[in-house]
DNA sequence: TCAAAAGTGTTATCCTTACACCCATGT
DNA sequence: ACATGGGTGTAAGGATAACACTTTTGA
């Protein structure tokens, strides 16, 4: 066993692609960039990766975002590396190969470039589920992938079916909606040919031609995986690391607070539970002051107690079940 | 903001890396390449990654994994793209600059090529604390990295001071010993300079000179990072997927189960509790047969019962604190 | 009959979930 | 006074952690 240690390994162009969120208005948007020729689809902002001029990936993809956009971003960690052939592909597409490397990045809503931030339910309508559940899955989604479902009886390889996966991503026949299962969702949704991506890659819907209803906005290249990825990594790491505080301001209410949370998981949460949460955890500290803004009893304002992270080895904001 | 998309990306070599790991004679192991060049150290398996001529990464790692070892990896899973500058740097480099994707990958202990897998407590003894706590934590690690930690105060941009993260890595001071943080605990030891391949790396140890003990055997280039990347992620895997029973042959007995789970995780399990957990989650089916390999009572055996995956979204086995 | 390992029953505790109610302010 | 949102106490249920004891075989 040689373990290839004498194999040239294949030139590739490598490319760091960031998903950049900031909340604003009770809504998770993301950096858009702005589409060169005149693709009107919307994508992620990505950059090379020169290996000559920045010693890490983390730190070429900090340089070329605050290069580009001016943002400095806080949090950033490395997602996933994407490499599918096909997936990256574009309508006028050069043939060479790119791999991208998939970053999630948080930052506050910067005053300057606030217009180029999009929220990102925009592209993924059937994750928000902070008023209920959204009625394109019942009216679009579920019953497209259920006549998809009933095609393709067994797979090779395939693990599970195409009626238990959809069973477990859509929380179709009984199962719980999982608000982390955002990766998995896109997936399908892209294996049945129902996004549009699948279908420029030269996957048809196996449903009924013609007919199919946009389902969310799609995106350059594989950006709306690279997104899916980005909000199911943040919507778990909410519950065990006190990311939410990257989002916001440096003084908020509880109430702001938990809507920050409720924006990022798509969920409601309860009320009491969240509060009781986060003292217990002693994520915040009062600030001494209250706020009159929004037109009920005036809010006492917190700030996130540094500290935390010296003390505990988790602190997160373990949100339970439905409320 | 025109969003690099009309920057030329670099070409880099880009290798697939993989940690294979098998259970045999309840000891973790990973498949170690023969090494090339006369290198002394061992080093994992790596691959090319040939976009023409496989689709994705995973095709390509099992297309190469079964070429070089014979071997059929089962589960497949990305861990983490590495690409810092130096430390992948051998004596003799070229200089050419090279990206890994690392790779987990689980299998049944080969007939053939059970010779060439090594403990892979022999690179982290102080992950072992399945006979409690290892000596060498306390008789060096600790000692050491306390020395570390009073040397340089604060460093910019770090969240967290070197006492604190000692704390949270290692369990000093109070704080519990975590059996995921593997990944942790090797960057600090490496920050420390206290593992080889930071000072191949040029980084000189804080500590007095000349009387570091090796601290586990070192790997070639950044393998040992990737490997233990590995351990972490299997570690937290365990939990909330039934990935164990990608290492177990067809039939075991519950006590074979437990000690594979204990070989990985590194620690001590309490029987009845693990027994009620592996029964409520259903996992496993008696076969009817018993084995009477031991010398005491003869044990029931069991199957994993593969419906479990179409039946609940996440089993795994839930282990829980200090037993 | 004894060692060695398999296998079981039960309780205390904590954390999660959910309920229903009171408080302070602006209009 | 009342609408609006802020803020709290407490009990039911389930999961976890730990206890000690019985059973079946081989030597």
């Amino acid at each position: 066993m040689a373990a290839g240690a004498d194999a040239h390994l294949t030139p590739i162009e490598v490319g760091l692609t960031a998903a950049i969120v900031a909340v604003e208005a009770d809504e998770p948007r993301i950096l858009v960039a702005a589409d060169p020729k005149s693709d009107t689809r919307a994508g992620l902002p990505f950059g090379p990766f020169d290996p000559l001029a920045h010693r890490t990936f983390e730190i070429g993809l900090r340089s070329w975002v605050a290069a580009q956009t001016a943002i400095n971003v806080g949090y950033v960690e490395q997602l996933y590396t994407f490499g599918d052939r096909g997936r990256h592909a574009s309508p006028d597409d050069t043939g060479a190969h790119t791999i991208s490397i998939g970053y999630l990045a948080l930052t506050r809503m910067p005053k300057n470039a606030a217009g180029l931030f999009e929220p990102w339910y925009r592209f993924f309508p059937w994750e928000d589920w902070r008023d209920g559940k959204p009625d394109i899955l019942d009216d679009a989604i579920v019953p497209l992938l259920e006549q998809w479902a009933r095609g393709g009886k067994s797979e090779p390889a395939r693990p599970l079916g195409r009626k238990e996966r959809l069973r477990h991503c859509f929380g179709a026949g009984g199962s719980p909606w999982d608000e982390e299962k955002v990766l998995d969702r896109y997936e399908l949704l892209y294996e049945a040919g129902l996004v549009e991506e699948a279908r420029r890659d030269g996957r048809e819907a196996i449903v009924a031609r013609g007919k199919i209803p946009p389902l969310g906005e799609p995106m350059r290249f594989d950006h709306r995986r690279i997104l899916a990825t980005a909000i199911a990594r943040l919507r778990a790491k909410l519950k065990y690391r006190p990311v939410v505080f990257e989002l916001m301001p440096d003084v908020f209410t509880l109430t702001e607070l938990q809507r920050t949370v409720e924006a990022i998981s798509g969920r409601h949460l309860h009320k009491q539970n969240f509060r009781r949460l986060v003292e217990t955890a002693a994520l915040v500290e009062p600030t001494g002051e209250t706020s009159t803004a929004t037109g009920g009893r005036p809010a006492a304002q917190f700030r996130f107690r540094r500290d935390v992270l010296q003390e505990r080895p988790a602190p997160g904001l373990r949100v339970g079940g439905r409320a």
